[in-house]
DNA sequence: TCATCTATATGCTATTAACATATAGATGTT
DNA sequence: AACATCTATATGTTAATAGCATATAGATGA
């Protein structure tokens, strides 16, 4: 039973399915380390990524997106050409790359570390 | 280049390294669902845990096991019988295990998550 | 004209990890 | 006896973030 009530609980953190997603900036570097992109583009490509279950929040992505640009990890420019609004489009910066590659790391030890509970919980449910 | 600074940036959460760690609960249960245990006891056992890079914070590890009790799925006494101070021992429920177990799935399919990440990151590595 | 789609952006709240600190009984040392 | 240290539990505060709501505006089509 989950201590959490309202408009804002639809989804609560304290149950597992209801996950947090940390892995807005880790995607998005993967994206942009494939080709360059913009904001709205990449929601929609982060959506099929199964770390977020659906189109991330837009809110998120554009606030991440302007602080990576902040930060140096990527770069941006108005594209005014194509059909529609104009798009801001991002480009990973070598500085990106390298976060990127942090990431790749850091994720792997986390998969590592993800393994070993689910082994420690096979072990109990085997007794 | 992070923008955090100060006493509270020690461990900032923009980098790769400094997970933020939403384990304590799934792994709580696990060494409840192994044996009864107590706060102090357990915070050492999350310590060895690959999901925590060293010992957890006690003041969060004893707020979740007062959360836990307080929506059912463990249950607590005092231990005054042995040596040192007493003890609030902790024991999971029949609801504790089935949370448990939503864990379990719920972690499970975040590996694969991370697994499909790396094996786009691998992709692009090797192109 | 009006609705819808594309595109970017900001404001607010709830949750949580991290950090700091408080409390207190038990144990060991001088 | 006094004192430090260890064991054990607990609370207060802050910073960061996900999620939700909303604002803005140009382009497209009916």
């Amino acid at each position: 039973m989950c201590s959490c009530h309202g408009p804002r609980h639809r989804n609560c953190h304290h149950q597992p399915g209801n996950k947090p997603e940390r892995f807005i900036q880790p995607s998005l570097l993967l994206c942009l380390a494939e080709k360059s992109s913009y904001g709205y583009e990449l929601i929609e490509q982060l959506g099929s990524f199964r770390l977020h279950s659906g189109n991330p929040d837009p809110g998120a992505v554009y606030r991440h997106l302007r602080r990576l640009e902040m930060e140096g990890y990527v770069e941006s420019h108005w594209e005014t050409g194509e059909a529609g609004p104009a798009k801001r489009m991002y480009t990973i910066t070598a500085d990106g790359i390298s976060l990127l590659k942090a990431w790749a790391a850091e994720l792997e030890e986390r998969k590592a570390a993800l393994e070993e509970y689910l082994h420690k919980y096979q072990k109990l449910t085997n007794k």
